[in-house]
DNA sequence: TTGTACTTTCAGGATCTTTTGAAACTTTCG
DNA sequence: CGAAAGTTTCAAAAGATCCTGAAAGTACAA
């Protein structure tokens, strides 16, 4: 296969994935992009390379620095800017967690908090009660799990699971 | 907080929930109302509650069954079909870990195989290859890791974490 | 086999998300 | 300051996804 090719179909394949995981084709796109660039690439070299217009690579581009997954390379000397990608895989799923943690997990253990308030009374009311207790119980022991993972490094995740797997 | 109430709020945040969880949001609904009630319930119940069409509902039903989060429940006697949600929480999130994984991951390793076979001629492509091996060999074992996690029961799931978290 | 009770399908309409492109804004430099 | 180079914004268009409802399909009981 060519390099024309592969950077082709990784593009495709990176974008496929980005839009089930929270992170929009165009934004994975962009991702996959600057991954595979030996070096950093201006606004408009994402335009052309994906054949995107300014104010999509724009939003993308700031939505990705958002997410720390792409960083801004200003060049001495050049007005224009430049950008770079977090390429460390471990580092790039890790700011994912924590971004979709904040955006989904948590805001559901708040809801659930106050959904234990609900009295009861008859028999639906019970077994909602239960519910929720179970599935708080559970996103609070998720929640402390993605926290230490978070806090980990990549030696750790490699090292726990790799024996976590014999 | 009245059970009304509370009902409906559970009803509203587990479907967005669910649209960040490759789960639509009407999917992730008609579980919800699945799990918070006492019995097993039918198409036209589920209808009613949620206001939703019965092409919707059909549809989205045999989605969850698919997912194995949903259940059919004939009863005796009984000619129309009933439905009860699977309520174990890891159980819950053991499926949709296995159909994203089949999905997602999966594919993804494939792909990230073939481009392997990349040539590295000048500096993008060997850029390339090291940004592709560094994801493959992330990809693998983030698939044998979460191989592990399906396999292991709910116990094992609140033991080795809880103990992880100290 | 016919009628009844129920389930499944799917084309078209409704809704939500993403992208474009042009105008407004900001920064830099002579 | 004023022009050039670059960045950001956002309303409207395009595109993707989801839902409806009616018609077709199935299964059962008499």
């Amino acid at each position: 296969m060519d390099i024309k090719e592969g950077k082709e179909k990784f593009l495709q394949s990176w974008g496929a994935l980005g839009s089930s995981w929270g992170v929009n084709r165009t934004m994975a796109q962009i991702h996959a992009l600057l991954l595979i660039s030996p070096g950093p690439l201006s606004a408009d070299d994402v335009m052309e390379e994906l054949k995107i217009s300014r104010g999509n690579a724009n939003m993308n581009l700031r939505a990705l620095i958002d997410w720390g997954l792409v960083f801004k390379n200003l060049k001495p000397g050049e007005r224009k800017e430049f950008f770079v990608a977090e390429k460390d895989m471990w580092t790039v799923v890790k700011n994912i967690i924590i971004q979709r943690k904040k955006k989904e997990l948590e805001p559901m253990i708040r809801i659930l908090e106050e959904l234990s308030e609900v009295e009861a009374t008859n028999e639906a009311s019970k077994e909602f009660r239960h519910v929720i207790k179970d599935i708080k119980l559970f996103s609070s022991k998720a929640d402390s799990m993605l926290d230490t993972l978070v806090k980990s490094d990549s030696n750790w995740f490699v090292g726990t699971f790799l024996k976590m797997i014999k």
